[in-house]
DNA sequence: GTTTTTTTGCAAATCATTTGCATTTGAAAA
DNA sequence: TTTTCAAATGCAAATGATTTGCAAAAAAAC
């Protein structure tokens, strides 16, 4: 509940790039790929390289900071705060909603149960009609 | 219930290439990457071009016949028959378990109701410790 | 401030996937 | 069946996201 604090994990040195990145993964509302935030930051005037924003997301991802995903029809990741791991995605209009309150959550202990895996992470996509693409 | 059948969507031609994708798609028993298919064929004794590969997997994915997904960690897509397209990996050993009766479908309203959402399919990875590994 | 180590930027390299095109093949029509 | 023609294949070349080598710049340590 309430706001997921940034920090840069121990061990890594605190640059304008890396804190830059984070800002831009925090205000984003759902999973973005790494030219995007290029872009982002190019409009709020930070120059910055691309192979510098794919260093940090590896980073990132390998701290577990940030999630790693791909979307159907879509050949480039998108990475994300952990908090928008899980997502709907309209076929039509291609919007993207977060599910909070993961309904998976209730799932972990039986699957536990069934395959006896101790589960670390998870990752959830869903595909479907939003709302207003069905009216039309 | 029972042996899913396969078959080359409407519209389609039937080819060896096709059919001997299909049945490696069938016999595998988690998603699998379009090397692996090449491979598998080559022991199989059946030549066969990735850019084949290729262009069967996408046309069978757009057709709803196979699914393609990416995991954790890897650069490559994978496709799978859609009764293997929920798994969970363990991150020790690599192992990859089968989800069935997926808990989803239990949430599937769930999710109905609160984003309004018209529900099209949907994808998930977990991840893991597999028992073996737990007790390294 | 100086030293040491990490991080960055740039350009070149990778590598999975896609594409153009000539050739082969499946299957519909004769 | 044979003919006909669009669809499918193979090959090599192109693409495009991601990675990497290396010298220069910037943090943190001294």
């Amino acid at each position: 509940m309430g706001e997921q604090k940034l920090f840069i994990p121990k061990g890594y040195r605190k640059t304008k790039q890396r804190e830059s990145i984070l800002k831009v993964l925090e205000r984003a509302e759902y999973p973005i790929t790494a030219e995007h935030i290029f872009m982002e930051l190019k409009n709020d005037g930070i120059d910055i390289s691309l192979s510098t924003i794919y260093r940090n997301l590896e980073m990132l991802t390998k701290e577990g900071l940030t999630v790693k995903s791909y979307m159907m029809n879509e050949d480039k990741a998108r990475y994300a705060l952990p908090d928008k791991k899980n997502y709907l995605v309209c076929e039509k209009c291609g919007k993207i909603v977060i599910i909070d309150n993961c309904p998976f959550d209730k799932f972990k202990e039986e699957l536990i149960e069934v395959h006896g895996f101790d589960i670390t992470g998870h990752s959830i996509e869903v595909y479907g009609i939003c709302p207003e693409c069905q009216k039309k």
